[in-house]
DNA sequence: TTGAATCGCTTTGAAATGTCAAGTAGTATA
DNA sequence: TATACTACTTGACATTTCAAAGCGATTCAA
């Protein structure tokens, strides 16, 4: 066993927990609400999300600014680490459209399917 | 709701399952059997790992090449849109030592060895 | 020759994780 | 007045992942 630190290991297992690159993506395009980033990600239930959401805060990816408390008024926004992942999506993005787009035709739907890619 | 395919979606909702990324990295420094993946992807019981590369194996990404059934021999090796995905590796590998390399000294521990680090 | 280790998994039952529906208090809209 | 919105929490339920054991067969070391 190695004890050294590694960065990569480390990021990856934060990034696979289930909706933190879906969260990371909405909240790319801009500051939100909870139940706007909601329905943004789209099927992630309220309390799965605010875990996700508390966590992203902890590691720092994530700024939560309570405007008010009632009424309820609470904005996430990425924080500059949080919006250096967009290079991560960015790589996704070239990757999905690339190996995922021929799947278009066959009645994908963005939100919930099954990938069933086929490699060259 | 968009019915529109979006191949990013697609991609981070597979990507984020458990383990995929580390299979993936893992994959990335050359085929291996499934124990010695097991190991070197580290912490995965077999359950889920051959569940996971059923799956990769499905989309597209692993191939599976059995040497001989009995006594068993098989090889995973990542399909030439498996390989590509070493960009999205190489991405959080960058923002990972960016951004997480102060975590060091909260006793973070590391199986791996840096595979994209050399890319860079 | 016996015994241990290795191979690629599968099976088990329990533990961790995620999901769902409903509910909270207060404001704004219809 | 009635409904919908805000940001969540709660508790029950479902799914996923877990560690451990085991399988038949072969290879290797004592």
């Amino acid at each position: 066993m190695d004890n050294e630190f590694c960065p990569v290991h480390e990021a990856i297992q934060f990034l696979q927990e289930k909706w933190v690159l879906h969260i990371v993506r909405s909240l790319l395009e801009g500051p939100r609400g909870f139940n706007d980033l909601s329905r943004a990600v789209g099927g992630c239930n309220p309390a799965t999300l605010a875990q996700r959401l508390d966590r992203l805060v902890d590691i720092g990816v994530v700024d939560k600014e309570v405007q008010s408390v009632m009424p309820p008024r609470t904005l996430y926004r990425l924080t500059p680490a949080g919006q250096s992942l967009q290079q991560v999506i960015i790589a996704i993005d070239a990757w999905a459209t690339r190996y995922l787009r021929q799947e278009a035709d066959r009645g994908a739907v963005c939100g919930t399917k099954d990938v069933a890619a086929e490699s060259l």
